[in-house]
DNA sequence: ATTTGTGCAAATCGTTTGCATCTGA
DNA sequence: TCAGATGCAAACGATTTGCACAAAT
Protein backbone atom coordinates (compact mmCIF):
# COMPACT_ATOMS: atom_id res chain seq x y z
CA UNK A 1 0.00 0.00 0.00
CA UNK A 2 2.59 2.68 0.65
CA UNK A 3 4.71 1.17 -1.71
CA UNK A 4 1.75 1.69 -4.57
CA UNK A 5 1.64 5.15 -3.30
CA UNK A 6 5.51 5.52 -3.68
CA UNK A 7 6.46 6.02 -0.11
CA UNK A 8 8.88 4.04 2.06
CA UNK A 9 7.30 1.58 3.75
CA UNK A 10 9.49 2.21 7.04
CA UNK A 11 8.77 1.40 10.55
CA UNK A 12 6.71 4.09 11.79
CA UNK A 13 4.72 4.48 8.58
CA UNK A 14 3.72 0.80 8.53
CA UNK A 15 2.81 1.30 12.41
CA UNK A 16 0.29 4.26 11.96
CA UNK A 17 -0.97 2.87 8.74
CA UNK A 18 -2.24 0.24 10.66
CA UNK A 19 -3.70 2.45 13.93
CA UNK A 20 -5.23 4.34 11.03
CA UNK A 21 -6.97 2.08 8.40
CA UNK A 22 -7.76 -1.21 10.74
CA UNK A 23 -10.25 0.35 12.85
CA UNK A 24 -12.70 1.14 10.05
CA UNK A 25 -13.40 4.68 8.94
CA UNK A 26 -12.30 7.34 11.43
CA UNK A 27 -11.58 11.04 12.36
CA UNK A 28 -8.16 11.43 13.97
CA UNK A 29 -5.94 14.67 14.91
CA UNK A 30 -2.37 14.47 15.06
CA UNK A 31 -2.54 14.55 18.66
CA UNK A 32 -4.61 12.15 19.27
CA UNK A 33 -2.84 9.46 16.69
CA UNK A 34 0.42 10.61 18.54
CA UNK A 35 -1.72 9.26 21.89
CA UNK A 36 -2.37 6.27 20.20
CA UNK A 37 0.71 5.39 19.24
CA UNK A 38 2.63 6.06 22.28
CA UNK A 39 0.04 3.85 23.69
CA UNK A 40 0.26 0.99 21.02
CA UNK A 41 4.24 1.29 22.53
CA UNK A 42 5.49 2.62 18.54
CA UNK A 43 8.22 4.78 19.28
CA UNK A 44 7.53 7.64 17.23
CA UNK A 45 7.99 11.62 17.46
CA UNK A 46 5.09 13.99 16.72
CA UNK A 47 6.57 15.74 13.95
CA UNK A 48 6.85 12.24 13.16
CA UNK A 49 3.22 12.35 12.79
CA UNK A 50 2.52 15.00 11.16
CA UNK A 51 5.02 14.17 8.03
CA UNK A 52 3.29 11.10 7.43
CA UNK A 53 -0.90 12.65 7.77
CA UNK A 54 0.43 14.88 5.22
CA UNK A 55 2.35 12.71 3.12
CA UNK A 56 -0.48 10.23 3.34
CA UNK A 57 -3.00 12.85 2.39
CA UNK A 58 -0.70 13.80 -0.50
CA UNK A 59 -1.18 10.01 -1.83
CA UNK A 60 -4.76 10.46 -1.16
CA UNK A 61 -4.86 7.89 1.55
CA UNK A 62 -6.32 10.56 3.75
CA UNK A 63 -8.39 13.93 3.01
CA UNK A 64 -7.96 16.72 5.67
CA UNK A 65 -10.89 18.42 6.97
CA UNK A 66 -10.99 22.04 8.21
CA UNK A 67 -13.73 22.41 10.86
CA UNK A 68 -12.72 23.18 13.67
CA UNK A 69 -9.69 26.35 13.28
CA UNK A 70 -7.93 24.88 16.32
CA UNK A 71 -6.88 21.35 14.63
CA UNK A 72 -6.35 19.71 11.41
CA UNK A 73 -8.42 16.28 11.27
CA UNK A 74 -7.52 13.67 9.01
CA UNK A 75 -10.53 11.56 7.69
CA UNK A 76 -9.41 7.55 6.79
CA UNK A 77 -12.30 7.73 4.28
CA UNK A 78 -11.21 9.52 1.15
CA UNK A 79 -14.59 8.87 -0.45
CA UNK A 80 -17.38 11.31 -1.57
CA UNK A 81 -19.10 11.56 1.90
CA UNK A 82 -20.26 14.86 4.04
CA UNK A 83 -20.16 15.38 7.93
CA UNK A 84 -21.99 15.89 10.99
CA UNK A 85 -19.71 18.38 13.85
CA UNK A 86 -20.58 17.89 17.14
CA UNK A 87 -20.20 21.36 18.61
CA UNK A 88 -19.82 20.47 21.76
CA UNK A 89 -17.18 17.87 22.09
CA UNK A 90 -15.71 18.93 18.89
CA UNK A 91 -16.62 15.10 17.34
CA UNK A 92 -16.66 14.92 13.47
CA UNK A 93 -18.46 12.12 12.38
CA UNK A 94 -19.50 10.40 9.23
CA UNK A 95 -22.98 11.30 7.77
CA UNK A 96 -24.63 7.75 6.79
CA UNK A 97 -24.02 7.27 3.09
CA UNK A 98 -26.39 7.64 0.18
CA UNK A 99 -27.84 11.15 1.73
CA UNK A 100 -27.54 14.77 1.13
CA UNK A 101 -27.80 15.62 -2.24
CA UNK A 102 -26.58 18.89 -3.16
CA UNK A 103 -28.82 20.39 -6.16
CA UNK A 104 -28.40 23.45 -8.40
CA UNK A 105 -25.00 23.86 -7.71
CA UNK A 106 -23.73 27.25 -9.13
CA UNK A 107 -20.76 27.62 -12.13
CA UNK A 108 -17.57 27.99 -10.12
CA UNK A 109 -16.17 31.55 -10.79
CA UNK A 110 -14.48 32.26 -14.18
CA UNK A 111 -10.81 30.05 -14.85
CA UNK A 112 -11.95 28.31 -12.06
CA UNK A 113 -13.03 24.04 -11.82
CA UNK A 114 -14.57 22.82 -8.50
CA UNK A 115 -12.37 20.64 -6.59
CA UNK A 116 -14.23 19.61 -3.51
CA UNK A 117 -17.59 20.18 -1.93
CA UNK A 118 -17.77 20.02 1.68
CA UNK A 119 -21.26 19.85 3.69
CA UNK A 120 -20.78 20.28 7.15
CA UNK A 121 -23.61 20.34 9.56
CA UNK A 122 -23.17 21.40 12.92
CA UNK A 123 -25.03 19.46 15.52
CA UNK A 124 -25.43 20.89 19.13
CA UNK A 125 -26.93 19.13 21.76
CA UNK A 126 -30.33 19.49 22.11
CA UNK A 127 -31.26 19.99 25.70
CA UNK A 128 -27.98 22.04 25.60
CA UNK A 129 -28.68 25.47 27.40
CA UNK A 130 -28.82 28.17 24.75
CA UNK A 131 -28.43 31.29 26.81
CA UNK A 132 -25.01 31.66 24.73
CA UNK B 1 -26.77 49.46 16.00
CA UNK B 2 -23.61 48.37 18.71
CA UNK B 3 -26.37 49.70 21.45
CA UNK B 4 -28.71 47.47 19.81
CA UNK B 5 -26.23 44.86 20.07
CA UNK B 6 -25.60 45.50 23.60
CA UNK B 7 -22.34 47.00 23.18
CA UNK B 8 -20.83 50.02 24.30
CA UNK B 9 -20.32 52.27 20.76
CA UNK B 10 -16.57 53.29 21.85
CA UNK B 11 -14.20 54.85 19.28
CA UNK B 12 -12.31 51.65 18.03
CA UNK B 13 -15.82 49.51 17.92
CA UNK B 14 -17.44 52.17 15.45
CA UNK B 15 -14.56 52.57 13.99
CA UNK B 16 -13.91 48.69 13.23
CA UNK B 17 -17.85 48.40 12.51
CA UNK B 18 -17.63 51.08 9.45
CA UNK B 19 -14.57 49.23 7.76
CA UNK B 20 -16.55 46.00 8.36
CA UNK B 21 -19.98 46.78 6.75
CA UNK B 22 -19.56 49.83 4.91
CA UNK B 23 -17.72 48.03 1.92
CA UNK B 24 -20.26 45.19 1.15
CA UNK B 25 -20.25 42.45 2.58
CA UNK B 26 -16.73 40.92 2.99
CA UNK B 27 -14.40 37.82 4.40
CA UNK B 28 -11.69 38.76 6.62
CA UNK B 29 -9.66 37.68 8.94
CA UNK B 30 -8.23 39.44 11.98
CA UNK B 31 -4.74 40.28 10.51
CA UNK B 32 -6.21 41.54 7.42
CA UNK B 33 -8.60 44.08 9.59
CA UNK B 34 -5.70 45.09 11.97
CA UNK B 35 -3.96 45.98 8.65
CA UNK B 36 -6.91 48.16 6.93
CA UNK B 37 -7.51 49.64 10.68
CA UNK B 38 -4.28 50.97 10.82
CA UNK B 39 -4.23 52.65 7.16
CA UNK B 40 -7.41 53.99 8.02
CA UNK B 41 -5.64 55.54 10.63
CA UNK B 42 -7.63 53.83 13.59
CA UNK B 43 -5.53 53.37 16.59
CA UNK B 44 -6.44 49.61 17.61
CA UNK B 45 -4.33 46.88 18.90
CA UNK B 46 -4.54 43.28 17.65
CA UNK B 47 -5.89 41.99 20.91
CA UNK B 48 -9.06 44.36 20.34
CA UNK B 49 -9.98 43.44 16.84
CA UNK B 50 -9.92 39.76 18.34
CA UNK B 51 -11.89 41.30 20.79
CA UNK B 52 -14.02 42.73 18.33
CA UNK B 53 -14.77 40.35 16.46
CA UNK B 54 -15.56 37.58 18.67
CA UNK B 55 -18.24 40.42 20.44
CA UNK B 56 -20.11 40.90 17.11
CA UNK B 57 -20.06 37.34 16.10
CA UNK B 58 -21.54 36.54 19.46
CA UNK B 59 -24.38 39.47 19.04
CA UNK B 60 -25.05 38.38 15.36
CA UNK B 61 -23.25 40.93 13.54
CA UNK B 62 -20.76 38.23 12.36
CA UNK B 63 -20.19 35.12 11.10
CA UNK B 64 -17.06 33.22 11.82
CA UNK B 65 -16.42 30.59 9.26
CA UNK B 66 -13.57 27.48 8.96
CA UNK B 67 -12.42 26.53 5.69
CA UNK B 68 -8.60 26.99 6.35
CA UNK B 69 -7.21 25.77 9.55
CA UNK B 70 -4.40 28.40 9.87
CA UNK B 71 -6.91 31.74 10.11
CA UNK B 72 -10.37 32.60 11.12
CA UNK B 73 -12.54 34.47 8.39
CA UNK B 74 -15.49 36.48 9.88
CA UNK B 75 -18.56 37.28 7.36
CA UNK B 76 -20.41 40.04 7.52
CA UNK B 77 -23.28 38.28 5.62
CA UNK B 78 -24.98 36.29 8.84
CA UNK B 79 -27.94 35.21 5.98
CA UNK B 80 -28.75 31.76 5.05
CA UNK B 81 -25.94 31.51 1.95
CA UNK B 82 -22.50 29.37 1.36
CA UNK B 83 -19.39 29.67 -0.37
CA UNK B 84 -16.73 29.19 -2.63
CA UNK B 85 -13.51 28.88 -1.44
CA UNK B 86 -10.06 29.86 -3.86
CA UNK B 87 -7.52 27.22 -3.26
CA UNK B 88 -4.71 29.24 -4.34
CA UNK B 89 -5.79 32.52 -3.02
CA UNK B 90 -7.09 31.74 0.09
CA UNK B 91 -9.86 33.88 -0.91
CA UNK B 92 -13.58 33.16 0.50
CA UNK B 93 -16.54 34.53 -1.68
CA UNK B 94 -20.39 34.22 -1.22
CA UNK B 95 -22.01 32.03 -3.69
CA UNK B 96 -24.87 33.95 -5.19
CA UNK B 97 -27.80 33.44 -3.79
CA UNK B 98 -30.86 31.29 -4.29
CA UNK B 99 -28.49 28.56 -6.12
CA UNK B 100 -27.53 25.65 -3.65
CA UNK B 101 -30.45 23.59 -2.32
CA UNK B 102 -29.18 20.43 -0.18
CA UNK B 103 -31.61 18.00 0.06
CA UNK B 104 -32.29 14.52 1.64
CA UNK B 105 -29.89 15.46 4.99
CA UNK B 106 -30.19 12.77 6.97
CA UNK B 107 -31.74 12.69 10.79
CA UNK B 108 -28.59 14.51 13.08
CA UNK B 109 -27.57 11.61 15.72
CA UNK B 110 -30.00 11.10 18.66
CA UNK B 111 -29.89 13.86 21.41
CA UNK B 112 -28.80 16.53 18.43
CA UNK B 113 -30.40 19.58 16.54
CA UNK B 114 -29.01 21.26 13.65
CA UNK B 115 -27.00 24.10 14.47
CA UNK B 116 -25.99 25.09 11.21
CA UNK B 117 -25.32 24.03 7.95
CA UNK B 118 -22.13 25.01 5.57
CA UNK B 119 -21.54 24.15 2.44
CA UNK B 120 -18.24 24.94 0.99
CA UNK B 121 -16.97 24.71 -2.93
CA UNK B 122 -13.23 24.27 -2.94
CA UNK B 123 -11.98 25.19 -6.44
CA UNK B 124 -9.10 25.68 -7.96
CA UNK B 125 -7.68 27.83 -11.50
CA UNK B 126 -8.45 25.55 -14.28
CA UNK B 127 -5.32 25.66 -15.83
CA UNK B 128 -3.54 24.82 -12.63
CA UNK B 129 -0.75 22.07 -13.37
CA UNK B 130 -2.20 19.02 -11.29
CA UNK B 131 0.92 17.13 -10.61
CA UNK B 132 0.44 17.65 -6.75
C1' DA C 1 26.91 4.12 -0.54
C1' DT C 2 23.11 7.06 -1.29
C1' DT C 3 18.98 8.66 -0.59
C1' DT C 4 15.13 9.33 2.22
C1' DG C 5 13.01 9.33 6.83
C1' DT C 6 13.15 10.29 11.76
C1' DG C 7 13.68 12.77 16.22
C1' DC C 8 14.64 16.51 18.82
C1' DA C 9 14.44 21.09 20.07
C1' DA C 10 13.85 25.55 18.60
C1' DA C 11 11.16 28.57 15.73
C1' DT C 12 6.54 30.21 13.78
C1' DC C 13 2.07 31.86 13.56
C1' DG C 14 -2.52 32.81 14.74
C1' DT C 15 -4.88 33.62 18.75
C1' DT C 16 -5.67 34.31 23.85
C1' DT C 17 -4.77 36.09 28.40
C1' DG C 18 -3.32 38.94 32.53
C1' DC C 19 -3.16 43.12 34.12
C1' DA C 20 -2.52 48.11 34.44
C1' DT C 21 -4.56 52.01 32.35
C1' DC C 22 -8.16 54.56 30.09
C1' DT C 23 -12.92 55.86 28.81
C1' DG C 24 -17.93 56.12 28.10
C1' DA C 25 -22.32 56.36 30.65
C1' DT D 1 -17.60 57.29 39.79
C1' DC D 2 -16.77 52.95 37.94
C1' DA D 3 -18.02 48.96 35.19
C1' DG D 4 -16.48 47.82 31.06
C1' DA D 5 -12.91 48.44 27.16
C1' DT D 6 -8.30 48.82 25.49
C1' DG D 7 -3.25 47.96 24.88
C1' DC D 8 0.76 45.77 25.73
C1' DA D 9 3.55 42.01 26.31
C1' DA D 10 3.84 37.55 27.73
C1' DA D 11 1.66 32.98 27.31
C1' DC D 12 -0.31 29.36 24.36
C1' DG D 13 -1.22 25.49 21.40
C1' DA D 14 -1.03 23.55 17.02
C1' DT D 15 2.04 23.01 13.47
C1' DT D 16 6.60 23.56 10.97
C1' DT D 17 11.49 23.63 10.41
C1' DG D 18 16.66 22.84 10.72
C1' DC D 19 19.80 19.73 11.29
C1' DA D 20 22.35 15.56 13.06
C1' DC D 21 21.54 10.75 13.13
C1' DA D 22 19.39 6.33 11.52
C1' DA D 23 17.29 3.26 8.31
C1' DA D 24 15.79 1.69 3.65
C1' DT D 25 17.18 0.57 -1.07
Amino acid sequence: MLRHAGLRPTRQRIALGELLFSKGDRHISAEVLFEEARQAGVPVSLATIYNTLHQFTGAGLLRAISVDTTRTYFDTNTGDHHHFFLESSEEVIDMPDGFIRVENLPAPPDGFEISRVDVIVRVRATDDDRSR
